[in-house]
DNA sequence: GGGCAAATTTGACGAGGATCAAATTCGGGC
DNA sequence: GCCCGAATTTGATCCTCGTCAAATTTGCCC
């Protein structure tokens, strides 16, 4: 059976918002035309799952917009995310196996979805399609090491004032949804995954959003809504030796 | 200036170690002998650096014995181990500008090197090689997101005996330079840099150390060298929970 | 608007490491 | 074999989160 259509159109390249930074920018018009008929666009909303862990056949895809969470769940049960991804990344794994990782939407966002085995043929097929995602692959790894050896190091209070600052950073400032107010940013997640994302437990985030809050550097409405105050405060509390 | 001529010798790949499991395995006879021709067979000795962070021009190479230690300086001065490489992992960016990061021999071992001009062409001219590599950077950068996420869980107890039980499983058994008696395994980093790996403190890793020893899981002679006596014990107490 | 269940916040407390400070022990060099 | 500096071990204490337990707050459905 085919996906459900409902969540998806034809691939068009024309009005895509990461046109020329995704993946696909190295291929040439005529490339380009055929990799965009083998895939389709599709929307999940956010909390929505593209791939559950263990599926038998990975997806393959453009991240357009939004944000995605990729994570595992522990022989224990807990979840635990080992990475996020935003536009213009690509997901998936061509080669692989099953699975091995859960990938959920952070946010309401837009993918150019392949099947495995339509992305590996044009992978096959366009030689600089497969240099570009060698190069972005060996970036990513290179990131991740960073970012994780980064973390490690740091405290509570860092890791939240960083994935605050990320977020005002990543999203499109201001026009989220309908606040009438700018400069209010609506965390796409809720304090148990920012809990599961940072590595750190729900009373641990509450606490240190407080002590933000307190502290003047943002300003809280309801459970979800931030505003950043003071982004110097901030980006200064995401480094250790923080007062 | 040519490299220190003393530390290399011609790349032979008769008595690679790895020859089919590295790689370059996926050459065939032809392609494999022009590849060979651009590389050379370096000897780096325990604690030696093969690349130092900032170099312009990174190291591209198959590590086909020993095991090397990539890590970086923080602005701080401290040092900051983002991942290990063993046989026959293959190290280095055929791409990048300035090397994000040093490696050093963590015990003696051997490169098979090449300049990153002669790898990126090589990479250009063997289309299986370069298909090669970025399926094994995609599996490490999954290995690498797992790894991470799962360390972060663990406590001082069990990342130290993750760390002990992985290099007597990497490590050719018995065969460690001259020691009389079999068994025991002569550990190539210093407390401080096992500190460094785990992400704990010098004082910490002692006393997990300490502890592994008085509850009869590992027998210590000097400073660097270890047994043990209970392999079932060693890996139990490398997963949560344990006692 | 009131009532509820779930999410969040707050408080008390404890455990695991980090830190600061010595005391030892190794390994080499002479 | 003795001496010395560096690495390691040990001890005491502090601090940061995790845990367990309420007390609140929010969002939402009647």
């Amino acid at each position: 059976m085919a996906q459900q259509a409902k969540n998806e159109t034809p691939a068009q390249c024309a009005d895509c918002l990461v046109r020329n930074r995704a993946i696909c920018h190295v291929l040439d018009a005529g490339a380009l035309a055929r990799f965009a008929a083998s895939g389709r666009r599709r929307h999940v909303a956010a909390g929505e799952t593209v791939q559950w862990q263990g599926d038998d056949d990975g997806v393959c895809a453009t991240l357009t917009s939004g944000a995605l969470k990729l994570s595992l769940v522990t022989e224990t049960g807990e979840e635990r995310v080992v990475g996020t991804a935003y536009p213009p990344d690509f997901i998936g794994s061509p080669f692989a196996g099953a699975a091995s990782m859960e990938v959920t939407a952070l946010i309401d966002s837009e993918l150019c979805v392949f099947s495995r085995a339509a992305f590996s043929e044009s992978l096959d097929r366009n030689r600089a399609l497969e240099q570009e995602l060698l190069r972005r692959t060996m970036a990513e790894l290179e990131r991740s090491r960073l970012d994780d050896s980064r973390l490690a190091s740091l405290g509570a209070g860092p890791r939240v004032a960083a994935l605050l600052a990320d977020f005002s950073k990543r999203t499109p400032a201001g026009c989220d949804a309908g606040d009438p107010d700018a400069g209010w940013l609506r965390l796409p997640l809720s304090r148990g995954e920012i809990a599961a994302l940072l590595d750190l437990r729900i009373e641990t985030v509450s606490r240190e959003l407080g002590a933000l809050e307190r502290a003047g550097v943002v300003q809280r409405r309801g459970r979800r809504d931030v505003r950043i105050l003071d982004m110097a405060a901030l980006t200064a509390a995401a480094v250790p030796q923080a007062a």
